[in-house]
DNA sequence: TCAAAAGTGTTAATAGTACACCCATGA
DNA sequence: TCATGGGTGTACTATTAACACTTTTGA
């Protein structure tokens, strides 16, 4: 089965932009290179695809490997195929954006593959068309949180109102008034009050929530 | 420079989900396969990507030989990748969707590629993952529509009001109030009307507007 | 006692939706 | 003269935005 034995073979990487919020800020996952081509430089963590796997499961696999967890959350960016964006050969770039609970990340990885969580808005320039896979993915990611919650992807299991909020203010990259979003959040019944009271913000204490996907599931279905 | 001699090679191919619209509905631009594999099957138009092209360059190639045009409104859908999506072989394929004008494709090549224009709610079920591609492009055009000024390219240069609120209604699967649609249109400074009455539509004779890209920028600077 | 974060409602402005009739023309 | 598509305005509803003070508590 030898249908396109004329046509030329390129070997495809993916590139992986991971979403961590800490600190009240946006953060990226960035490396800097020990390996050529790009050595010393910044750049995004990624990976060669195998023969074996979709390009789906090779971009599992790669966070992985570079951040410990699994069942990311995780959606494709788009491919990057400029012919001399990679300056070693020819390589076709699937891009992916993940969120992670930075808490979750195991720690113990930054060393070893050299990696720094930075604010998305104090990167340094990147390797290659990295920069313009960052630009793409936060445009994406801004689309995606303002129709869908996959903003607890990037928070612990249980969280402040104030934390969601700030939360929210930095991927906006706006500020938002607290009562409207109280009141906003309020309404959405799947985020859920724990009846827990965290202390580790205030002294007041704040109440926890949580996100409940099953009492959000059975809403949109009642959107049908 | 052979730094990843190491790593597999894939055919990458892209296909192309070409949008149009006549007799008041979307269309897609399909073709019966007289090839393998897949012979006898529907699916989107296509190809390989050369060595010496961007994968941009490779879709904007086979959109013109395809189509006989050039400068076409494109976006790119996304990479699918699964092993064995491609029945002949590994194949990675980045898929596009364009927006077309169907006055100006090149009828003869209808025959030349076994195409045929079909409603996109009138699909044939299609070769391989080209139904997920369909769906995944609708997606997000109507996004698209929804944030930019980009029904224009599925439309002769001067239209109707009439013609473009069909355009809107086919796009999103909705009727629109007249009323309500023209007053919007109204404020959009961009859609000018020329001053020409075009008597093709209807005995009365209808006002044909045109799209003035020069104004949308200058108002899209405005925003920032 | 005071600094620091948590929590709480009302009003005004804006945007969106519903709705029905007359007009101009060619056949 | 009449069938066909073209064109127009107003009232209601829903959504979003603006805005300031009290509460709790540990240091």
């Amino acid at each position: 089965m030898e249908y396109y034995s004329e046509y030329p073979k390129f070997l495809i990487s993916t590139d992986c932009i991971i979403f961590g919020f800490d600190n009240g800020k946006l953060q990226l996952l960035i490396r800097k290179r020990d390996f050529d081509p790009g050595r010393d430089l910044w750049s995004l963590l990624g990976g060669f695809v195998n023969s074996t796997e979709s390009i789906d499961a090779a971009a599992k696999r790669i966070l992985k490997k570079l951040t410990g967890l699994t069942h990311i959350y995780m959606q494709q960016v788009g491919a990057f195929g400029n012919i001399h964006r990679d300056p070693g050969q020819r390589v076709i770039s699937v891009c992916y954006y993940a969120l992670i609970k930075v808490g979750d990340y195991d720690e113990r990885l930054q060393h070893k593959y050299n990696a720094v969580w930075v604010p998305i808005d104090e990167l340094p320039p990147l390797f290659s068309d990295h920069s313009q896979m960052v630009e793409k993915a936060r445009d994406m990611m801004q689309q995606k949180f303002a129709h869908e919650p996959v903003g607890f992807n990037l928070l612990p299991e249980n969280f402040t109102l104030t934390q969601l909020q700030q939360l929210y203010e930095a991927v906006y990259g706006t500020i938002i008034d607290k009562r409207n979003f109280r009141k906003r959040v309020n309404e959405m019944k799947y985020i859920e009050n724990t009846g827990v009271i965290d202390k580790t913000t205030s002294k007041r204490g704040a109440v926890l929530y949580r996100f409940n996907n099953t009492i959000y599931k059975q809403q949109q279905n009642f959107k049908l």
